[in-house]
DNA sequence: AATTCTTTGACTAATATTGACTATTATTAT
DNA sequence: ATAATAATAGTCAATATTAGTCAAAGAATT
């Protein structure tokens, strides 16, 4: 929806191609002709858009006849993709790759649209962001404030 | 009617757009130049003219092909209910008064049981509590992790 | 006069693009 | 076989391209 630059194109190049067949694989220099970028702009796109959190494997072997292949991981149980998710985290999260793990949550069916948002509300930065202290009461202020601007309205 | 100010002029503009639109994209740097003003302008506009209060949600993307997008949101009925509760919230709130909000979110049928556990989640102490600092991303991991917690279970 | 709202711009942050350099694997020459 | 060369992909840092923040100055309102 919002592809105006490269790498959203070659993102949704390589997604498309993934919902019809599993797994892609590519010669880098070819898709970097294709759409006519660096080559290592490949790599960009792969490391920003094709992430375990987002589901994918990534294999690729250099030299002679040398490929990236992207493969779209099927998650076991729903118990996996949470430890893994939440192995995954450690103790600091970017907003970027918080909202990649609920995208997942998402696309594993573990939560809908609805509680996509819910969630998302809670850990937006306006809710959690404070330069002040006394903290916990705040941030819980902030958080529950989040949550309710979110449930005013659908979808 | 006669609107003296610019930011009045591109709030205008803006929802001339999504009367029709339902969404609208903008390269903030266009919308400024369109009007001849600093592009920060456009950050004043929106945050003073586009809240979620007046039932707008705004996106946005920095980097090449970045954008500003504003999408009209449907407001729902109980709306008054959760303008008093926010209003009521300030900026501090206690573990026993977020525990009654969610409550009378879940008796005013807003919420189910499912979102009440993810919510109390999403607040609970030892989600948001910390003495560290590097605060945000540390919270969100924790909030993050006490959300991913709560959905390995039901109810 | 005081307060609130608007305008401005310097500084910051996030994301994308590029290219020089490196690493790995395959192929060719000796 | 081994070494040299070619053909790939990977890394990383510099640069480019956007949007965001914040506080000061100016304008309008009370």
């Amino acid at each position: 929806m919002a592809d105006e630059n490269i790498s959203d194109l070659i993102e949704r190049y390589l997604k498309e191609i993934l919902a019809q067949n599993e797994q892609v694989k590519i010669r880098r220099s070819e898709i970097a002709g294709l759409f006519d970028v660096v080559p290592s702009q490949i790599n960009y796109v792969i490391n920003t858009r094709f992430t375990i959190q987002n589901g994918y494997i990534v294999e690729s072997k250099r030299g002679g006849g040398g490929y990236i292949r992207i493969e779209k991981v099927h998650l076991l149980d729903d118990i996996d993709v949470l430890n893994s998710l939440i192995a995954a985290i450690g103790n600091k999260l970017s907003k970027r790759d918080s909202e990649t793990i609920v995208q997942t949550l998402y696309n594993n069916e573990l939560i809908n649209r609805r509680e996509v948002s819910i969630i998302l509300a809670a850990i937006d930065k306006d809710a959690i962001d404070l330069n002040s202290s006394d903290l916990t009461d705040i941030m819980r202020a902030n958080i529950m404030v989040s949550i309710l601007n979110r449930l005013r309205y659908e979808r």
